[in-house]
DNA sequence: AGGTAAAAATGAAACGTTACAATCCCACCA
DNA sequence: TGGTGGGATTGTAACGTTTCATTTTTACCT
């Protein structure tokens, strides 16, 4: 027993292939048909079939998402509030990790599986390649995160302003040795993190030690950086930390070097999660706008699909500074003469 | 300036659209007509409609995958794997995250968009609705984790042996008194491990108490029970934790009650990651098989495409007891008599 | 009742492929 | 030289929708 097509239904109600394709599609149409239509569909437990229309309305209803990383849980809030808001547009996510792929081979199988949208978190900001590829991509395109050519749409995060609170907070704590791990600055989040740091500094006319600022290389041990900077007569009394797992870390060594927060030691740690705020003490931190993010994301994607919007718009959402246990005044012997 | 088609490429090559199509799929074709037709390819930038395709061939190339919470590490890890191994069979993996939909909903999307192939994390174990909708459902399919009807193909994690071979081991090492806190017994994987832990006593011709098997209730607080089970004369002297968040928990609670690790206390946590390895003490876990869990659905996948399976089987994966630092033999003061 | 305009329904032509029956071509053999 | 067999190619009918120019019906007005 073969699946009905809209032509069986067209038959049983005595109608026009047309007119069931009209019902179908919720366009005016008399209450009289509407009902022969919907009995027969009902009888005949019709239902359309969305190959045949993607492709004569040349429109999928999937919108691809190239990720670094699926592991990172950040990715996965992001994923399921995005998933749940195309929701209720009809899309649904085709997902692409980046993992032993290739961001071009990515794109191409996109285009072929002519996706009706786009949301690309590049791994690369400059690979000439890469952005004339996107620029074929015909397709509505958000990206997310990097700095790309004001020609594309896109999202990021506030990180310069965010981090330009956090060290504000920590200075207004007596601090002067604030220590900044980082992601390398070949990356835009990166160099935004430096520059809202130095703004911070510059701002009470302060100078920055260079020295505090760290750039974590990727499967690196940082272990030894944090160890050195967390000893001697000018230690570091606050830190901030890009993530949780070197969070988990340093919670770790503080101990071993008999420094207790946040009496000793002020944290403030970046991407807000259960353990962070569950741990004693609980962690400040600076809090990814997932739900701004995704809501702005969608936003940008559907101005795109419907047209109305002319030209591109580079968005940025703010981040949100948590304030919990872990930050404290600058412990009396590390206090700098003024 | 619209994309060309396989008729423009055909008229360009001065061949049949039929030609076209046969060298497109590498179908066997003379040398000289397949030149031909690839000259014309590249001198139009012709792409084949996968639109199109699927429509003529009935199939999307698209996997559903409906994951309970993409936030979940786990299912990250999962997807990871997934999309990479799914890749080189030319599939691409459709995301649907359980937040906010009814799994019924889901399977009736995935439906209407014909996917190829679907893998399944139901939420629930006898909800006829749901077996029966999946019973309707055509596509290759895969459970995950969850004991259903046996005519389902499924994939699950060998809970029972592995907490059988932890329970052991921290039998082994002294224990008697051995709480395993565990998901809801309502579900499949709460009561294979109880089933597990009980094997283990068994074995030993031992009694279990059935006060240290805690079921954890979702969104309950769990550390008032941690606490009581913490103290006291009999109190547990060994742990087995179902997940990295309420480690974090355990390991700042025992700091509170003054227990130290591995010396006062054991601790054995369900499924591996970076923190819970560098932590100190390295945490002992029973790991997650996702690679072998990954092979196995691929392998179940696409053996139910290509028809090469006749009947519904059940993969069991091991999972692998991961030695560390946080158990020890049970402190002399809460030995039992023998 | 006749005429007309608007509304509703129809029918057939796309959409870009694949698949298959029908042709064509060519080499080979008697 | 005239078949003949078989591989290569062709042409066209699907696949299940949507869309749009036509035709039919309905409702209204004089």
């Amino acid at each position: 027993m073969a699946r009905s097509t809209i032509k069986d239904v067209a038959r049983e109600a005595g109608v026009s292939v047309g007119s069931v394709s009209r019902v179908l599609n919720g366009l005016p149409v008399s209450p009289r048909l509407r009902q022969k239509v919907e009995e027969a569909r009902t009888r005949l437990r019709y239902e359309p079939n969305n190959l045949a229309r993607s492709m004569r309305t040349n429109s999928t209803g999937a919108v691809g998402f190239f990720v670094p990383d699926m592991a990172n849980p950040l990715y996965g809030a992001i994923i399921n509030s995005l998933d749940q808001r195309l929701q209720a547009r009809g899309l649904m996510l085709l997902l692409a990790s980046a993992r032993g792929r290739k961001a071009k081979d990515v794109l191409a199988e996109f285009r072929r599986r002519r996706v009706d949208g786009l949301i690309f978190v590049p791994d690369s900001e400059d690979d000439p390649e890469l952005i004339s590829a996107l620029e074929d991509f015909s397709a509505p395109t958000v990206i997310q995160s990097v700095e790309f050519p004001s020609r594309f749409y896109g999202v990021r995060v506030g990180y310069r302003v965010g981090i330009r609170q956090a060290v504000d907070y920590l200075l207004g704590l007596g601090h002067r040795r604030i220590a900044l791990l980082k992601p390398l600055s070949h990356l835009w989040p990166g160099r935004e993190r430096e520059a809202g740091y130095r703004e911070a500094f510059a701002h009470r006319g302060l100078t920055v030690d260079d020295e505090l600022l760290r750039p974590l290389a990727v499967g690196l041990n940082p272990m030894p950086d944090l160890e050195a900077m967390l000893q001697g007569p000018d230690r570091a009394t606050a830190l901030i930390l890009p993530g949780s797992r070197i969070l988990a870390l340093t919670l770790q060594m503080a101990r071993q070097l008999g420094l207790s927060i946040p009496e000793d030691l002020s944290i403030i740690s970046v991407g807000d999660n259960d353990w962070v705020s569950t741990y004693s003490p609980a962690i400040t931190t600076l809090r990814w706008p997932v739900e701004t993010l995704v809501d702005t994301m969608v936003e940008l994607l559907v101005k795109q699909m419907d047209g109305s919007s002319q030209r591109p718009v580079q968005v940025t959402v703010p981040t949100e500074l948590v304030l919990r246990d872990s930050c404290g005044p600058v412990p009396p012997s590390n206090r700098e003469g003024d």
